[in-house]
Order: structure tokens, then sequence, then C-alpha cells
DNA sequence: GTCTATATCCAGATAGAC
DNA sequence: GTCTATCTGGATATAGAC
């Protein structure tokens, strides 16, 4: 009657290291953590590490997109929910400050990061899905008369910029209080920032 | 009659390894560059490079001194010459705009490397002097009236991380026309997140 | 102060038994 | 699929002559 399903069961391996890796390439970065300290970590060994995902920078390449595509569909849910570019961005910005305080280590690794560094192949971070959603909810805001008329890589920089920083700080420990404590202060701001009237 | 200050010296190793590293820094990043390229790149040996620097990260971090007592000194300039917030942000970010377009790599090093990654001791970015700096003359002018109160990080965020990301994406070559075409655009937005009227 | 040669270490990656 | 043992290269850093 008990099965694998039914016991207890221990993580899937590939799972088991993307979430060590999260933790190891925030706290010291990407770097200074060596597969070996992955697997110490995880309690996988190096072979299994290497036979799961070919190189180092593919346990990086992995963990990258699999974050990517949470946040896609966070924001895609709040986009499919709400029916106005300003309840949608305010909705992603309110959803961006509660990840940050539950998981600050998504986070750190996907806004804070400088991919770069160890992922050369893939796009900088304001070209990839979730950026993009975000753009298209303000292009769409903007045909609507709800956001001025102008470039649109100016306007979501505007509005996306300042709640992004206040993110970097938090992550930095420069802000003491939870974010979500300056939520309506910091969206007041970014609204006004494109705002129609 | 000719001597070392007529003749067209060579640049004194310290710079010359500094202007090296930049470079590489920006290029390749940090952990990417061996003390050996550096050597390569500067003609200047390794020996002599650990003698001036005492270690890699030495290197580093003198880099990010020198480049941060540029920018402070830049935005000082910037105080003194204007009388209002308005009028002193907005010289910042045409100054950080600008110097985007001059030097590229040394926007790329102060705004966008990690640096915690490989200057752990060092204060996070948005604790150094320059940024303080940004911080006091919002300051100033919420006491004045020019901008709305709020919490402090609050109006920084708001007011710079619109621009701040502007400058990223023009790094990252997401942006194909020179940052200054933007200006008036990206200001207006900024301003509009704090000013008081 | 500058250089070359070298010591030392540890990283990423693989081999091959189980 | 998983593991241990091992290879190999290249990294940081130093020694010591000039």
């Amino acid at each position: 009657m008990s099965n694998s399903a039914t016991s207890r069961r221990v993580q899937d391996p590939r799972q088991q290291i993307l979430d060590t890796v999260l933790v190891l390439f925030s706290e010291r970065g990407y770097f200074a953590t060596s597969v070996q300290d992955i697997s110490r970590e995880s309690g996988v060994s190096v072979g299994s590490i290497y036979h799961h995902f070919g190189d180092k920078e593919g346990i990086a390449r992995a963990l990258y997109q699999t974050l990517s595509e949470r946040m896609s569909h966070s924001i895609s849910r709040i986009i499919a929910q709400q029916g106005t570019a300003h309840d949608r961005c305010r909705g992603i910005v309110e959803t961006l400050f509660d990840m940050t305080e539950a998981e600050p280590l998504v986070m750190d690794f996907m806004l804070y990061a400088k991919h770069r560094d160890f992922l050369p192949e893939e796009k900088p971070i304001c070209s990839s899905r979730p950026f993009e959603l975000m753009r298209s909810v303000i292009a769409a805001g903007m045909k609507a008369g709800e956001i001025r008329p102008m470039d649109l890589m100016v306007a979501s920089s505007s509005l996306f910029g300042g709640p992004v920083r206040m993110i970097v700080a938090r992550l930095d420990g420069v802000l003491q209080a939870p974010l979500p404590r300056y939520l309506d202060e910091v969206w007041d701001c970014a609204w006004r920032s494109v705002a129609a009237r």
C-alpha cells in the first residue's frame, strides 16, 4: 500500500541541486561556489551533478530559466486578473515586493546577480520574458490613454525603476522595514511618473 | 634639455594597471580576468602588479575607490553650480547620461558590476558617497518644499531609479540611440514622481 | 621598483565501477 | 543514475635576482 508517493520521499536530485545553488550563489556568488561545495551541501555527488547539468554553467542556466518561468507565470496571472494598466502594474510591483520578503534569494538571483558574467549566451535581463510582459502591459496602457505617450523603454524604466531600486536596497540590508510597508508610497511615485492625468 | 617631463612619458604603472583592469573587468568580469591577463594587456609584470596592489582584490578596490571619488567630485560640482533640488538632480542625471556615453566602462563598473562578489568588505553601492550626495540633495529639496514629504529612500529610488534603468539598458545594448536623446523625456517622468506640485 | 621563474593549490571536469 | 577517485590546467601568489 505504501509507494513512492505516500512515503516521505526525498526530492529528486535535480531540484535538490537547484535549491542548493540558489542559496550558495546568493550567499557567495557563482564564482566563489565550487561544484564540490554544491555536492557537499546538496548531498548529491559530483558525478551526478555533471550527469544532470553537463557543466557548472548548465546549473546556473537551469536555475535562471526555472525562476524566470516562475516570475513570468506570476506576472501573467496578475495581468489576467486585472483590467487596467494601472491595476496590472500595481499588482506586479506588489507581487515583486512580496516575493522579495518571502524568497529574497530568488529576487537576489533574478534582479541583482550579473548573469552576463557567468551566462554569456543569455539575453540581458531586461530582454527576458518577465520584463517583456511588463512592457506589453505598459504599451497597452499607453494605447488606452492611461499612460502618457512616450518611448516605451522610458515608460517602463520610469514605472519600474523606482520599485526595483527599493528591492535592491532591501536585499542589501539598507532598508530595515519590510518592503510592503513602502508599497503605497512607492507606487504613488511610480504611477505619477507616467500617468496621463 | 629633455627630461622625463618633456619626453612623451609612459604613464605610471599604477595608472596603467587601473586603466587596463577597467577594460578587462567590464569585458569579461572580475573572475574571468587573471592577473596574467592584466600583466599581458598592461605591459606591467606580475611581480610589479603585486608590489603595487598586494593582491588581486586590491586592484579592484583601488579602481572602485578612484572611480567613486571621480563620481563624487562631478556630483559635488553640480551641487555647487545649481541652486535648487530640481536643477541639481537634473544636472546629476544629465552628467550620468553623458558619462555613460563618454566612458561606458566606468559606468558599467560603478553601476552594474556586483561589487559584493569580489569586494566583500565594501559597503553596498547605495551607501557609497555618490549616492549619499544624491540623497542629501533630495533631503534639502524636501525641506525646501520642492519635493513632497516622504521617506528619503523612496524619494531617491523614485527619482534616480528610472534614469539608472535607462543607463543599464544602454550598457546592455538594448537602447540604440545615445542616452542624452532621452534626457528630457526621462527627466520629466522622474521629476513628476516626486515633485511637490 | 621591476622582472622571470616557480611554488602551491584547487578548480572544473572525467573515468569507470556499481 | 549514482558514486569515488583521479586527471589536468590554470589560478593566485611568492622568491629572489637585478
